[in-house]
RNA sequence: GGCCCGGUGGUCAAGCGGUCAAGACACCGCCCUUUCACGGCGGUAACACGAGUUCGAUUCUCGUCCGGGUCACCA
């Protein structure tokens, strides 16, 4: 087993949503793969007709990529394994569970759903009742002859446990007496969920079956099959579950309720693929260095099982939102403008504005895209503001001297003979000097009358660079009035 | 309810018989500073409980409590 190539695999049902969860799984199930040169491997288990979401294969597709978790082997690149579609191997079930008949392994149940029903409510014991496991030959052949319909069973061990040993949780040990006869065909002659995972993740080879730990007590029933046909068990990997804070303070499994909790309406509140795959990487699973900073690539570098969690880990919006941060500060200048383009663009349509200003006094304030246009807003138009806005105790400003040194930082400003932050600057902050004032004195107010909010990306100085002379003279024509 | 799993600060988490019980987010304070941020420094805050085993338990065992999962002709 040491030797064999690691094929991992992710087999997620089109319903045209990526629950964050599942977007870990596949994750895990990918750096598994790629941390040990592995296969990782996409099957899509759309069995459930009933249940087909329009264009949900593709959010599955434009989901792994966006997120960069590439598979090798897919419906869409193909593969030694293939088909990777579950509804194109409807076929290849069936004799799978005949082979399991003819063994005694299996068998046919013949029951009603009405009897199925009645069984349910008469007895607290739930469950079935084994009722065909022992029909004579002749019953069986009545049966098959009137076309009553049947399902197939698999006969379970009556005593003793079934123990297994999971990669993250350890030895499990259940009673065999818990285990029903579990239905490997239904009625319509397709396969249950349970019964084609085992045959297409034995069929295409997969040597670590990663999943939820909600599959935790149900591994055992596989594990029978898997012993029925002679298969090797694969190594098992159960992750922990993503709980959700709900408003009373109690946590349950991550869903709506919670906020934003697929990889799309992620994306559509703002938050980057590399942060979002950097912080659910870090849930439940750590490093040895305790780092927290990965690119997928040092994650496919640094990721060990041994490292994977027990306990369920909760949500958190505020770590995944400084995680964003952090991959913005980390962007190029350019990189950074190109994102922004879109939010500068929302404010300003297309005049002719020199964007990469904006991108530096942007980007070490910013935690979300998203967030731009409300930070800038005030370039494009100035605010109603209150002239209380003037008053600032630690800048020592006052409605008295406000007006004073707004009106003397506005001639000075007035007579430069060149609009540049460098003049700007030296303008101002020699006027404080000469007045032996704060720098914040003069400061304050001009930033002020200029930008109309109290609270702003940048200083007076770069608010005045960006405005321009004749726009920034206008401003704070229109503070003196204010204050005067 | 039966069975399975889990339980270190508000959150994510290191720890794997002997530590003043790391680190990160959040929060608070200070510094930097023309506001806000960024950055720097510092702070508050945790081993669910009770028995064992042991010279010594957060680490091992059992019980209690709490939390979650699971018991389909759904996937």
């Amino acid at each position: 087993m040491a030797n064999k190539k690691v094929r991992t695999r992710y087999a997620p049902s089109p319903t045209g949503f990526m629950h964050v969860g599942n977007l870990r799984t596949a994750l895990y199930e990918y750096l598994i793969a790629k941390s040990n040169g592995g296969t990782f491997v996409l099957r899509i288990e759309d069995t459930d007709r009933e249940r087909y979401v329009e264009g949900a294969v593709d959010v599955i597709y434009n989901t792994l990529k966006t997120a960069g978790i590439i598979h090798d082997e897919g419906p869409d690149v193909g593969g030694d394994y293939g088909p990777y579609v579950q509804s194109e191997r409807r076929d290849m079930y069936m004799p799978y569970a005949e082979q399991l008949i003819k063994e005694g392994k299996a068998y046919r149940c013949f029951c009603s759903k009405e009897r199925l029903e009645k069984l349910a409510e008469d007895s607290e014991f739930g469950g079935y009742d084994r009722h065909c496991r022992d029909l004579s030959d002749a019953e069986i052949e009545e049966n098959l002859k009137n076309n009553v319909p049947y399902v197939i069973r698999q006969k379970m061990p009556l005593e003793g446990k079934t123990v297994f040993n999971d990669a993250v949780f350890g030895e499990i040990s259940v009673d065999n007496s818990e285990l029903q006869d579990q239905i490997l065909i239904k009625t319509d002659g397709f396969p249950t969920y349970n019964f084609a995972n085992v045959i297409d993740d034995h069929t295409m080879g997969i040597t670590h079956v990663v999943r939820g730990s909600e599959y935790l007590s149900s591994t055992p029933k596989y594990n029978l099959l898997y012993d029925a046909f002679g298969w090797e068990i694969p190594t098992y990997v159960h992750l922990p579950l993503i709980m959700g804070k709900n408003e009373d303070g109690s946590v349950s499994k991550l869903s709506k309720r919670h906020g934003s909790t697929g990889f799309e309406d992620l994306i559509e509140d703002g938050y980057l693929p590399e942060a979002i795959i950097n912080y659910i990487a870090l849930l439940g699973w750590c490093p040895k260095d305790n780092r927290e900073i990965f690119t997928m690539k040092e994650l496919e570098e640094n990721f060990f099982i041994e490292g994977i969690s027990k306990s369920p880990a909760v949500f958190d919006y505020d770590k995944l939102l400084w995680f964003n941060a952090e991959y913005i500060k980390a962007m190029s200048a350019d990189e950074f403008s190109e994102h922004a383009m879109p939010y500068y663009k929302e404010v300003f349509g297309d005049a002719d504005i020199d964007y990469s200003k904006f991108t530096g006094i942007l980007q070490q304030r910013l935690e979300k895209f998203k967030d731009i246009p409300e930070k800038i807003r005030f370039f494009a138009e100035l605010p109603e503001y209150d002239k209380e806005l003037f008053v600032n105790k630690k800048s020592k400003t006052n409605l008295e001297n406000a007006p004073v040194n707004l009106k003397e930082a506005y001639e000075r400003l007035k007579a430069l003979p060149e609009w540049t932050a460098d003049a700007v600057h030296d303008c101002l902050i020699n006027m404080a000097k000469e007045k032996e004032l704060k720098n914040g004195t003069v400061m304050w107010p001009v930033r002020i009358a200029a930008a109309g909010q109290k609270v702003t990306p940048g200083g007076a100085i770069e608010i005045l660079d960006i405005l321009g002379r004749e726009e920034s003279l206008r401003r704070l024509e229109i503070g003196l009035e204010k204050l005067g």
